[in-house]
DNA sequence: ATGACGTTGAATAC
DNA sequence: GTATTCAACGTCAT
């Protein structure tokens, strides 16, 4: 403590600290430019979470418990990216590492370097909320001032609720009439940033190298092939938007799953989930590159249109209560899904026997990412189409192995999925053979990611357990030995899946359980007149019809 | 009540 | 490549 205050002494009053959360860049960042306004001293931080960074010996790969490795990497490039971009104009990075609690370690350094004024860009998740709170709280209580813009979305996700009658709007057309035109990026040009105040007797440490955080051994995983960082979204932007009329004819539908040497995607997701780039000055040039083009997509297919995609979850999720729940979630339908261990470690793994689906996982676990279509696949095969297994199994998987993982956009996709909210055509199963190959007949996908079918003649590549044994032979993949048998038929499992969707909507119906949140008793009063609650309850209470 | 609509299904026919 | 059929969901405007 005396030691803090002879630190404040020097540091003088006009202290700002700018706390990097998301927001990894330097390009349209209000927080920073508000914190370099008017200040004499700037202090820039990034907390390290031990619990986002701790080898996990019991996770499923390689990684820590909330991240997998390829992951961790693309923040740490990220992190030196971004110290590299502050130190071009004369400040630097200060890495903190939190003992085990991010909010303690940030409000230590409030006191210690007598910080005045504390900006940090806004974040709508329930984890980053409450940990928000308590820095807040913290600073209120010592006086310091606080900025958090909002620059992560397009849109304020409050406003637009607020401007909806203050319920978030649960179709993507109605956020879309109220929307309008996002806010222009902030690009303020300037040379240098203050320079860094005195740190006292905090260590600072350079970014860690993700070797020297005990892994294990990682050199036989292969390595994603997206490095993070801002220079590199924005490298990666302008090579996307050179083609214009690639990005005017933009259609995310008709897109390739199985392309990878090449993805049909820009594949920016990563980088505007930890901010590396800002969403309105992605927005803002494709919007040019629209204006040099005679016609555009539109949303929602269009590129403009994935990125209001993105602000349509974030706004819904910020809006619902458990959002990332089905229990407690007015929006999510209640579905009975089955359990079964078995079956959902032979998803996870990529050992389902439907190549397909296995190379989807692989590429998942290997890279961090795959296309929009190839997820769709392997999450209604988990949940809908085939293992009729509970949503958030998956979306806790896919919450820890993407590197674009996004609390909203995540749990919103496999809610759409499972179609347990936003999209209820359950009777559209994406079959794990033909999907698949009416993209890549010849298998190129699966042969990269599945070396073990590498040699399997392209008539049963996508069915390879009804090759003939001497194929198989010949190939050196026995069915059973070198690869696995598939764990469902799809052919029943989805008629069963189908079944049970039809048996647990209905039950929804007689429940009540609309998806908008009004539910049946509107209707019931009305035909009921007298308030008669038996017949209401008689109605609850059989909704089970076994057929 | 009714009909149009909904980012991305599969199988089949032309 | 495009259209039709399959069987049929919830939401929203009328």
């Amino acid at each position: 403590m005396d030691a803090a205050t002879a630190v404040t002494a020097t540091a003088g009053a006009a202290a700002a600290m700018v706390w990097f959360r998301k927001g990894l860049r330097v390009h349209d960042n209000p927080a920073l430019d508000a914190a370099r306004r008017g200040a004499a001293r700037v202090y820039p931080v990034f907390v390290l979470d031990p619990r986002y960074l701790r080898p996990d010996p019991a996770a499923h790969s390689p990684g820590s418990a909330r991240a997998g490795v390829a992951r961790v990497r693309f923040l740490l490039e990220s992190l030196s990216d971004l110290d590299a971009g502050l130190r071009r104009l004369g400040s630097r990075l200060l890495l903190l590492r939190a003992r085990d609690d991010v909010p303690d370690a940030l409000c230590a350094a409030l006191r210690d370097w007598n910080i005045g004024k504390l900006c940090f860009e806004a974040d709508t998740e329930p984890y980053a909320l409450a940990r928000d709170k308590r820095v807040t709280d913290f600073a209120a209580a010592l006086g310091i001032e606080v900025f958090t813009p909002v620059s992560h979305t397009l849109f304020d996700p409050a406003e637009i609720i607020e401007k909806n009658g203050g319920r978030p709007p649960l179709t993507y057309q109605s956020f879309l009439a109220i929307a309008g035109e996002p806010p222009k990026p902030v690009m303020a040009e300037y040379s240098e940033l203050p320079l860094i105040g005195d740190t006292g007797e905090y260590e600072l440490l350079p970014v860690p190298k993700l070797e020297e955080l005990g892994y294990g051994d990682i050199s036989q995983e292969n390595i994603s092939p997206f490095r993070g960082g801002e220079t590199e979204a924005l490298k990666r932007m302008r090579e996307s938007l050179q083609d214009k009329e690639w990005v005017s004819m933009f259609e995310k539908p008709k897109g390739d799953p199985s392309a990878f040497l090449k993805p049909a995607t820009t594949v920016l997701s990563p980088y505007l989930k930890f901010g590396c780039l800002s969403s309105r000055y992605f927005y803002h040039c494709i919007q040019e590159v629209y204006r040099s083009t005679k016609k555009h997509t539109k949303p929602p297919v269009s590129l403009t249109g994935q990125l209001l995609w993105r602000d349509f979850f974030y706004t819904v999720s910020f809006g619902t209560l458990s959002f990332d729940h089905m229990k407690g979630n007015k929006i999510c339908k209640q579905i009975p899904w089955r359990q079964n261990e078995e079956l959902f470690v032979a998803w996870r793994d990529g050992r389902t026997g439907y190549p397909w689906i296995d190379a989807i996982m692989i590429q998942l676990r290997k890279w961090g990412w795959m296309h929009h279509l190839a997820r769709h696949s392997v999450a209604c095969f988990l949940t809908r189409g085939d293992l009729f297994i509970h949503w958030e199994k998956g979306r806790d998987v896919f919450e820890r192995l993407l590197i674009d993982s996004d609390w909203a956009i995540n749990n919103g996709n496999w809610l759409w999925l499972s179609c347990s909210s936003f999209f209820y055509q359950y009777h559209r199963i994406y079959s794990p053979i033909s999907f698949g190959k009416k993209y890549d007949p010849n298998g190129d996908y699966i042969r990269h990611f599945i070396p073990v079918l590498k040699d399997m003649p392209k008539e049963y590549i996508y069915e390879p357990w009804t090759a003939p044994l001497s194929v198989q032979e010949k190939a050196r993949c026995i069915v059973g030995r070198d690869y696995p048998k598939p764990v469902v038929d799809h052919e029943a499992a989805s008629k069963e899946c189908r079944k049970r969707m039809g048996e647990a909507y209905a039950s929804n119906r007689l429940g009540g359980n609309t998806v908008n949140g009004k539910t049946s008793e509107s209707s019931r009063r009305k035909s009921s007149d007298g308030g008669q609650d038996a017949s209401d309850l008689s109605k609850s209470k059989q909704p089970k019809r076994r057929s």
